[in-house]
DNA sequence: CATGAATGAGTCTTCATTCAT
DNA sequence: CATGAATGAAGACTCATTCAT
């Protein structure tokens, strides 16, 4: 049990610090200082810095997407999921957006290469979440014809930019107009 | 004449290394090894290691930014200026991919940070380009009424999301679909 | 019973891996890992690395000196007596590679150093049983006069490179052709 | 000329500290300690810590094997050549037995894997000195017939393993008569 | 007896930067 | 202008060893 809640606070204080100041900037010392151990001790729980910082990425990426997967099956309509999906990350990531800054700081998180891929499995939830929601929603009428697989694609890519843009460098208000002013397009194109 | 010519070789190299290998992973004598010359020579052209970056982004920034505004100056029509606005940018990333490559690794190059940026009358005098267009589209009545500075600051993000997913990151043939429809989704948004 | 057991088993792990990755190279937590205990645990048996390694060697040595003192009290003349004494240790050693690996990797292990010997006893009994098979021969005309200790400090070297050569690092088949006409030499050279 | 100066003084220094410390505890700091220089400006003139050892140990394999070519020309005859070639041998030893040393802890740098060999001419050409005077001597008759590459080895082996004897690990006088009797018996199984 | 966790001292290696020549 | 050489500070990683539980 005291195992798992060290490797927690770890993740947490790893997290921390690399949407500060990003992964070179970032000590092994830094997190290991922070949490009042030494050095040496980090690899007790971890083989790298680079294994530190996948594991860190990779479960709160897991978290955020489990977060929104439990708030869209709470749903029925397609239209419905999409706006609750569009809230709950927004949200979510309001109350950790040390996740989007690490995110800003590396996009390719999100990049689905081909064969190997760091977040595989994780990347492919998030978009089976919206592709989902898009194909109820076109099934349903709700939404126009369209090809799922490049609007799942774009959809996600302009949303993580727009929430990266909202809340990791706000630039004044203008952030608020922008958001409104893409959203209506993106309505307007995309609902019948 | 020679002094000027050393330098601009300096910053093509420097570029195309950065694009390579992110700030970070670049080291100076990478640069000067590459030219044929030593790490203390460069320091006689650029203060320091960050210098060296800025010169090299401001420089490549300034081409594009001036290369899309000859073109645009030709077209008369708001609907015009924006296609052809869409495609000089689109051709001319596509021959300088390291310019690409690098606002990718870095995309707070776009970000204008109110007093301290880094590359501030360019940010600003590209974003005039399609704000001009946008207006000039509203008045004529091309164009659904909108704020222009949120629909300026969005349109920009899209399309340098969609020209880095598109340039730097392949991923297969599905680039091209998200590229089809998002596209059709933005301008069954903007236009009447 | 089982302590004595389980220390058993330490040393016999600790050997192969010694042999396999030098002293430098093998960790305790390779050991511990191995036999599914915890490194603190080894100290629980062993004092240090070093005194581990030592229990090791020693205990290995000790075995091998044993089979060919059996294998030798059988024999009645000085030129059996060496015929089996050779054939014992090849075929021990064949069986024992792990120790042969070790030897070959520490050499100073058969060093008589007068004074601080890690293996002294061991050694000089292993010598012992060599001298007494040359003064015998000597004494039944058998074998050319000779000064007994220089001969036995050679053939014991020259024997245990052969075997380091033959069996630790095998190139090919040249190995054999170099036993050959090296046992030819020396046979020519001490018998009569 | 003052870089090579200064590579030679490294490569001297490191020689007797790998000699004295052995690989592992021997330390780039040390080295540079040794030398009024910073562990950092070693790596000016050297990869890595192996390539320290390499460019060490190379070097001077290089110039013993020089030495001895250099005095085999000089005679005619294969006993003759056999003599001087063995003398030169101990001589040169006596005189850099931090080389002797080396070797010592690392026997496999004349083990001459197939393939892979980490001074693989060296020894192709120490061993050669020896194979051309095995080989006129058998053509003149001076020497039994046998098989040279399996000869070649064996007395190699064999003298290496004397002179290491007699200098790294000095064990009293008794090196002196262990010399004389090995070089007896091996004598009286070469020649006729 | 055994373990999990922690420590601390070492060691290699990188690289921006400087400067005498 | 250019270079070769040097520096120094930082940072990742390893591992023998200890000890409370």
């Amino acid at each position: 049990m005291a195992r798992v809640d060290r490797e927690k606070r770890i993740l947490e204080t790893a997290l921390r610090l690399f949407a500060q100041y990003g992964y070179k900037k970032t000590t092994i010392e830094d997190v290991a200082g922070e949490l009042g151990m030494t050095p040496g001790n980090i690899y007790f729980y971890v083989k790298n810095k680079k294994d530190l910082y996948e594991k860190t990425v990779g479960n709160a990426l897991r978290h955020w997407r489990d977060s929104i997967a439990e708030a869209v099956l709470m749903e029925q309509g397609a239209k419905e999921k999409f706006r609750v999906m569009a809230e709950r990350s927004f949200q979510y990531l309001r109350d950790n957006q040390e996740l989007l800054a690490v995110i800003s700081r590396d996009p390719d998180i999100f990049t689905v290469t081909p064969g190997e891929d760091r977040f595989y499995d994780i990347n492919v939830g998030a978009r089976g979440i919206l592709r989902n929601i898009l194909t109820q929603g076109v099934r349903e009428k709700t939404f126009h014809a369209m090809d799922i697989e490049g609007a799942t694609e774009f959809l996600f890519s302009v949303y993580m930019m727009l929430l990266i843009k909202a809340y990791v460098k706000p630039e004044g208000e203008g952030i608020t107009t922008m958001f409104r002013e893409g959203l209506k397009i993106i309505s307007q194109g995309l609902g019948k």
